[in-house]
DNA sequence: GACGTTATTGTTAGCGTTCACAGATATCGG
DNA sequence: CCGATATCTGTGAACGCTAACAATAACGTC
């Protein structure tokens, strides 16, 4: 007779009940204890901390969040998170709302799609998220966000101001400024640019910026080269412009080639090779600057001027807007919060 | 008179019960359409999806999570997410859990502590994960992980195998191997190393696999730097090796530097740097190799040698180790994943 | 046409909290 | 020593869902 006793079975976590029992109290006790209701006696306190300690009681957040109707969780869409830029934010902005008392989880996407947005966001919302920061700066996707009509807040990065949805973004025009400003005061006739993929709001915005700073100085524009913000688009990108040098002395159609602006620091780091293969001195016969400032873009050969992105403070302000947003959901729809961004001069671009 | 209406206040998001009255049928039916119960009529499943279209219905996940004990959430403890490794990890494992059906909610550590891991860990668990992924690859984060006593199962990454606890890890020991026993096998009568943070498991495996290396070929070990990942780090080691290199035509008491393992590529990229200003040619004088394949390893200058670890793999694995866990939380608790490393050899360590 | 099966649907009872309120106990002035 | 007020504690009812069971309808068989 194998009789099957209850014994010690897999016995399930502690309940509040457990805890009011050991404790010799109410579960609504219990309760008040751990909210730090202010009208319970110490004694009674400590009686009930001592029995949770015990029993290794912990609260169950699901019961919780059932009946507060708050899961204090929020979440995040991210697209490249292995690039040093999102990884900072995801960083920062989990630090952040974690400070604040919420948990973030992550839905991370390979390459951006419509469809791939959406059930990211699904997906989150599924899970209960009080709101959600979309880290995905296509100009598309920020479209496919308006049109969504979400039951909770919404904080774009990077996404562009031209919607009425709140967000953070570094002021990618300004950086583009500077570092064109800054080649074109050492001295360069103009300056020809690597962008990024044209239906990245960054990439768009740094080629505006190089634009304008060109058209006020009143210099040329030579056309932009476009890659895809990896190392091997700057690599090819980097021979296109090599070849130009070289063919510079013949027929010349487009200025010379005597300055760089890369949009991001892993392209940079394609177009020094090139230019290091092709037997061009950087910066004697052709000065660069990327953009990101990445750990690695100062030990660079040679190190590399860029611009710095303040991502962690990107991370916080979503954090910020998006806890403001949850606590006045009627009020306006379309704060703003910019961060400026800084130049960081290295030898790349400045002749020994 | 402003008698405030009832009117269409902040109006809550539509329950079970809403769906079931609007489509004449039972809360239960529409419990039983939502988890694809069988026997459910055509007609009424219809109904029931029809309604819940037209209410724009969600379930509610705490709600579930409660009466099913579940909450389908995992959790991450992250040391240095904003390093290529750490964050393609995560990545792939978050890719990997949500094929899975689960979320992923993450907690990141600026410096490991015993007291920040344990933070970390209450923090997850407070939210009711299920289990959790902790990659903290230090020594002692691993030894504290095995004293708490978690009510749910934890798999670790670049954890060791010294302890009860399933994990997932790199051969960093077998990439070792490799490097060194390729710069040997380049001719070079031994091979130096930099070192990671002696405090970190992969950095003292990568140590063990290059010091049996040269010890089972015979050759003198010479003793080895330690930097700290980063990119300044490597660069002072290298002007620390660039000084011997200098001096080795004089006072010899330890072998010539002809040929370098540095344990990771940034710091790899700093040893570059170094050697570069002191005038040194590399691969020419010196030879160097380095770890981890970060995307821009293959542009340095020169292309870096160095040992590509499979994060996606290894973000997958810990995923299904983990949900095995869950499975079966019963059983033995020392399954262990490894993953083989792969050389991948460039310029850095062959001689044009 | 009665009966056993099976497909389909409804009813009830929790899951572990918090909230609103009621009850109990202490404190205090007169 | 009484009633009033403040402090503390307990009771019952949600929260929105799923599990278990009960009930009904549908279908074929003899």
């Amino acid at each position: 007779m194998s009789q099957s006793a209850p014994s010690t079975g897999p016995r399930r976590a502690p309940t509040m009940a457990d805890v009011a029992q050991r404790a010799g109290v109410s579960h609504q006790t219990v309760s008040r204890v751990l909210s730090n209701h202010p009208n319970v006696r110490d004694t009674t306190r400590a009686d009930v901390l001592r029995a949770i300690e015990e029993l290794g009681y912990r609260r169950n957040s699901s019961a919780r969040a059932l009946v507060t109707r708050r899961t204090l969780t929020l979440g995040v869409v991210a697209c490249n998170p292995t690039l040093f830029g999102p990884a900072s934010m995801l960083f920062g902005l989990e630090e952040a709302a974690r400070d604040e008392g919420f948990m973030v989880s992550a839905v991370t996407l390979r390459r951006y799609s419509a469809k791939a947005l959406s059930e990211a966001i699904d997906h989150l919302s599924d899970w209960g998220v009080e709101g959600i920061v979309v880290i995905v700066p296509h100009r598309a996707a920020v479209a496919a966000l308006a049109d969504l009509r979400l039951p909770f807040p919404v904080v774009t990065v990077e996404g562009g101001h031209s919607l009425p949805i709140p967000g953070v973004s570094v002021d990618q025009d300004l950086g583009a400024r500077l570092v064109t400003g800054h080649l074109l005061g050492a001295g360069h006739r103009t300056v020809w640019h690597v962008a990024g993929p044209s239906d990245w709001l960054e990439a768009e915005a740094r080629v505006r910026g190089w634009r304008s700073t060109l058209e006020d100085a009143g210099v040329e524009v030579p056309p932009p080269l476009v890659g895809d913000w990896t190392p091997l688009s700057g690599y090819r990108a980097g021979q296109e412009l090599a070849g130009r040098v070289a063919a510079s002395g013949a027929r010349r159609r487009s200025p010379d080639v005597t300055a760089v602006f890369v949009a991001n620091d892993q392209m940079a780091l394609g177009v020094l090779r090139a230019f290091r293969e092709a037997g061009l001195s950087v910066p004697g016969q052709v000065a660069i600057a990327g953009f990101d400032d990445i750990p690695e873009a100062e030990f660079f050969a040679p190190p590399l001027t860029t611009v710095r992105q303040d991502f962690a403070a990107v991370g916080q302000a979503s954090i910020r807007l998006l806890l403001s947003r949850l606590e006045a959901s009627g009020m306006p729809n379309d704060e703003r919060v910019v961060i400026e961004p800084r130049l960081i001069v290295r030898s790349s671009s400045t002749p020994a």
